[in-house]
DNA sequence: ATTCTGACGTGGG
DNA sequence: CCCCACGCCAGAA
């Protein structure tokens, strides 16, 4: 993958490879393409992604397992459903078991 | 042009 | 444990 074609485009090619039943972090997204300092970006593409189809965007939280992005879905529950239909548990905007769901880009595909 | 703000992450105090 | 400052870069005011 090289880095810094478009980083957007990028960003959206890795979270439609994220498995189902699991998920990544902005960090590690960001990480993968070569920008560990640009996890803000990686928001705020998934920010733009809105308006794109098969974006899982629901599938990209924060470092720690939080749904930091919750309200920028239709409804305020509409992540936390989205995650519990694929079998993630979510309690108070926190993924539980976050090791086991967790995809690492870098780790899963191999550094670019 | 300048400033501020983030769906973030790390490091220091 | 909590709080703060910095780095990153795209948009909005």
């Amino acid at each position: 993958m090289l880095k810094n074609k478009d980083f957007f485009q990028d960003v959206y090619d890795v979270v439609r490879l994220i498995p189902f039943g699991r998920v990544t972090s902005y960090g590690a997204i960001a990480n993968y393409l070569g920008s560990k300092q640009g996890a803000r970006m990686v928001g705020w593409a998934m920010n733009a992604s809105h308006i794109l189809p098969d974006i899982p965007a629901h599938r990209v939280v924060n470092r720690i397992g939080l749904l930091s992005g919750k309200h920028h879905f239709d409804g305020p529950n509409t992540m936390e459903l989205r995650l519990q239909e694929e079998g993630i548990v979510v309690v108070q905007n926190q993924i539980q078991d976050f090791q086991k769901v967790f995809w690492d880009p870098a780790l899963e595909l191999g550094l670019p």
